[in-house]
DNA sequence: TCCTCTGTGCTG
DNA sequence: TCCCAGCACAGAGGAC
């Protein structure tokens, strides 16, 4: 046959199962079975018969049992980690793939799946075929010549000789001298110990091959290197026949055999419909063929980009492109071709910024996307944004709290059985970008739009009947121009004060750090708890107090630490300052300065889609955490400041959880003693332990308060008594005799607990759902966690509801009436306002009214109000 | 080299 | 068996 030659693909199908598996995460049916490494699997086939169709094809495949490797080498693999739980019942499923795509599976009773396709590989290329090895195993690479060549699927690479030896070091014929130099832990291939990646190629490179090596081991100049090699010359050479792959085996190449039928769409459509890929199913349906989304058209000139878009009249869906910061939107209406703005271009992102302007102010117009917060940046009337939007990251966030992300791409593959293409795959990698109309590019904003327009069409209704739409349109959408707003404002940062007192800390830990090497003994790591433990526990002989909970290591912590200070040991005291000053030091002080932007200020995301109770989060940099309790940590506060001529002001709702309780569980002992103002732990502290409220020892005040904080977390006497330091009995003695006072709060428990248990969810005072998928698990832990989420769940989200409420209110008010004064922060029962000076009186009036008026409840919600020029000083 | 996990500690 | 909800640091060791 003249022309091109007959191809034979050879899959080494372990190494592609494993890829798929760790690839990607979390991919489930609805009965809770992984599906990742079916969908990987099938996915890599899928591309390789679609792109390459070769003629032959087939899937090596280990077989358990004994093999004659296994036998020859008793230790060969024996220590290798069995496969994870979550892969091995995804094996049969994986079989039924290869079957239904009609593709030979190779496997030989007592020969591993390398030397089958190594074998294969040779005989087919003797008898004139291009072989290509599948796999992401860099082992193959010693079976690359001439006629065979490694496709790496991890990679996305083929593999010739020339390849090999540009990425491996050496030729394929010298692969295997080196892997036997270097071994292989996970395969139990001793190798030579002390030589590792990099020696192992500059050795067979300068003596030219493994045994030449070995027989003038004396002449290898590094020490370590000449007596490993030296010491361990028999290790070297069975591991060099280890890792050979063999290509010898009595088996037979047999071209018939190996040739391939198009699928068979019915057990596809079976294996689809079990294993849930949504999008597979579909396509099957439709044509059987896979068809990309359409790419983006770039409007290269503004003039183009407005008569593209002006047409959008109903729905935009837009997406923003862009790895870590925007370097282009794309857009398009419920349906049809989708435009591509790039901002590199003159003129573009005014043109983008223009019609985004027009739409958000458009009260016809409704826009959609996936976490729209980042389109609305892009326009200075994000903060003032009013019309319906319709956020796809936020309609899942509600429908599902728990979930471990809300990316576009997590809800493609979950929602859509979609893998979706990610930034790589547009053309971004470390220190490149995509020029702007590269084909990739448009690619990839074609599919954004699209994958909002799919999930739209789910998520809509899907919404509407659980309930939840109330929610989103009265609470999520609206707060998303407050946090554009917030976010983008930002707060000024004292970069000065911070310095100075880096450099005061700096010279403490210093200190510091010379007694604590002089009471070891020796200079170690500090912040390493491992280096420290063996100092304490080993060498200086410290009592062991506590193990750490996962890999029961000496525990370090600040608590172990202050019960070895007060027995009198001198060490704990100082390392327990150094790391107090460390932690400040490294997450705050030093770290901060570094992220202002050039007015000073410091821009925090807050993340609408994260807390599983509903609450809000902030990050890069956190913002809810910045100390408070310690005086130290106190003055960093100082450094958060108004700029001349304005002052920072803060409003945080007084004892807000225990007043959603009280008005949850109707519990008049409670409600009587907010609505007459006490002191709430003292007053429980004197109900518990029946003394008159004057007469509450800060003993009593203080266990009160434990008592207080457990409830809403889903007490334990377990927990309290661990948070108390006292026995178990006494804890739940404690318990008994708080709802001894408090007898509805024991009944609001009990009933949430019986609905959560029935419903499998609970829900806050506005209706957000909070799933509990575990709560009728036999296993104990997962059981009790989550009676203890629909405790704390109700309580927490139902505050953070009000505090969502309070924000919309308030920051429309600011909007009309003071648009000078800014909502800058927020934590969790916590406002900050940058206000002018002369507003300080208004606003802070304002503020209170519209926090407390959020809504009736049975308790009254009380407001704290400070003022000052920093943070520190407005914390009353 | 990069990335992930672990221990620790900061907030409400 | 470390009571709820988060984020970030440094160290350590493996990465598919």
């Amino acid at each position: 046959m003249a022309g091109k030659r007959q191809r034979l693909f050879l899959i080494d199908g372990f190494s592609n199962i494993f890829r798929a598996f760790y690839a990607i995460r979390n991919l489930s049916n609805s009965k809770g079975e992984p599906t990742n490494a079916v969908y990987g699997f099938v996915q890599m086939l899928r591309k390789l018969l679609r792109d390459d169709n070769p003629e032959l094809v087939g899937v090596a495949l280990d077989v358990s049992g004994e093999t004659v490797r296994s036998e020859r080498f008793e230790d060969y693999k024996a220590n290798r980690a069995p496969m994870p739980e979550d892969l091995v019942p995804q094996v049969p499923w994986i079989r039924k793939a290869i079957e239904a795509h009609n593709i030979p599976i190779l496997e030989e009773p007592r020969y591993e799946a390398d030397d089958v396709i190594g074998t294969l590989a040779k005989k087919a290329a003797a008898a004139g075929y291009e072989v290509v090895l599948v796999s992401s195993d860099k082992d193959l690479m010693q079976l690359v010549d001439k006629n065979i060549s490694l496709y790496h699927t991890g990679r996305d690479k083929l593999y010739d000789p020339k390849m090999v030896e540009e990425d491996f070091g050496v030729p394929p014929e010298r692969v295997v001298d080196v892997l036997a130099l270097k071994g292989d832990s996970v395969d139990n291939v001793p190798g030579v110990p002390g030589i590792g990646d990099k020696g192992a190629v500059q050795l067979i490179k300068e003596f030219g091959s493994l045994e030449e090596l070995l027989d003038r081991a004396d002449e290898v100049k590094r020490k370590s290197y000449r007596e490993g090699l030296q010491e361990h010359r028999d290790q070297a050479e069975l591991s060099h026949e280890l890792v050979t792959i063999h290509t010898d085996l009595p088996i037979e190449f047999e071209a018939e055999a190996l040739q391939h039928d198009p699928p068979d769409r019915e057990a596809l459509e079976e294996l689809y419909r079990e294993m849930e890929f949504l999008s597979l199913l579909e396509e099957l349906k439709s044509t059987g063929e896979t068809e990309p989304f359409p790419a983006a058209e770039e409007m290269t000139e503004a003039k183009e980009w407005e008569k593209a878009t002006g047409a959008l009249t109903e729905e935009v869906v837009a997406a923003v492109i862009g790895d870590k910061e925007a370097v282009g939107m794309a857009v398009g209406g419920p349906a049809g071709p989708v435009s591509c703005a790039d901002f590199r271009r003159p003129g573009m992102e005014k043109a983008v910024t223009d019609s985004l302007d027009r739409w958000l102010t458009d009260a016809e117009l409704e826009l959609v996307g996936h976490d729209l917060k980042e389109v609305l940046r892009l326009s200075a009337r994000g903060p003032a944004a009013r019309p319906c939007l319709f956020d796809t990251m936020l309609a899942s966030y509600l429908l599902r709290s728990a979930l471990r992300a809300h990316t576009l791409e997590e809800l493609a593959l979950d929602r859509l059985a979609h893998k979706a293409l990610d930034p790589t795959d547009a053309g971004w990698g470390k220190g490149v970008e995509p020029e702007p109309g590269q084909e990739s590019l448009l690619a990839y904003a074609g599919e954004r739009v699209e994958l909002v327009r799919r999930l739209e069409q789910r998520l809509r209704p899907e919404l509407e009947e659980s309930g939840l739409a109330e929610i989103y349109w009265q609470l999520e959408a609206p707060l998303l121009p407050v946090l554009v707003g917030m976010e983008e404002t930002g707060v000024l940062l004292d970069t000065g004060f911070l310095a100075e007192m880096s450099a005061e800390m700096g010279s403490e830990l210093v200190e510091l750090e010379k007694e604590i090497y002089e009471l070891a003994g020796e200079r170690f790591n500090i912040n390493s708890p491992r280096q420290l433990g063996e100092i304490m526990f080993e060498k200086l002989d410290y009592p062991v107090l506590k193990k750490t909970r996962k890999t029961k290591s000496y525990s370090t912590s600040a608590e172990t630490l202050q019960e070895l200070a007060l027995r009198g040991y001198p060490l704990p005291e100082q390392i327990l300052r150094y790391r107090e000053l460390a932690k400040l030091k490294s997450t705050y002080v030093d770290a901060l300065p570094a992220l202002v932007d050039e007015e000073g200020r410091l821009h925090t995301r807050f993340n609408q889609a994260v807390a599983a109770t509903g609450r809000l989060s902030s990050a890069n940099p956190n913002l809810q955490n910045i100390p408070v309790r310690t005086e130290t940590g106190q003055q960093i506060r100082k450094a958060f400041i108004a700029p001349a001529g304005r002052q920072l002001l803060v409003a945080d709702y007084n004892q807000i959880e225990l007043r959603v309780l009280a008005h949850i569980a109707e519990e008049p002992a409670l409600i009587e003693a907010f609505e007459a103002g006490e002191d709430i732990h003292r007053s429980t502290a004197a109900s518990v332990f029946g003394v008159a409220a004057e007469l509450v020892t800060a003993e009593q005040r203080r266990a009160a308060k434990a008592i207080n904080f457990g409830i809403i977390y889903g007490i334990s006497p377990f927990g309290l008594a661990n948070n108390l330091g006292i026995p178990q009995p006494d804890a739940k003695a404690f318990i008994d005799a708080y709802l001894e006072q408090y007898g509805e709060v024991g009944r609001y428990m009990e009933e949430t607990l019986d609905r959560a248990t029935e419903e499998g969810k609970v829900e806050t005072l506005y209706g957000r759902i909070r799933w509990l998928p575990d709560i009728k698990s036999k296993n104990y832990n997962l059981r009790e966690n989550s009676r203890r989420m629909a405790i704390n769940a109700r309580i927490q989200g139902t505050a953070a509801d009000l505090l969502k409420k309070a924000m919309i209110a308030i920051h429309q008010r600011l909007l009309d009436e003071h648009p000078e004064t800014h909502l800058i922060l927020t934590v969790h029962d916590e406002l900050v306002f940058e206000v002018p000076d002369s507003d300080v009186d208004v606003v802070s009036s304002l503020a209170k009214t519209e926090m407390e008026s959020v809504a009736e409840l049975r308790v009254p919600l009380v407001v704290d109000l400070g003022h000052g020029p920093t943070w520190y000083d407005a914390k009353t």
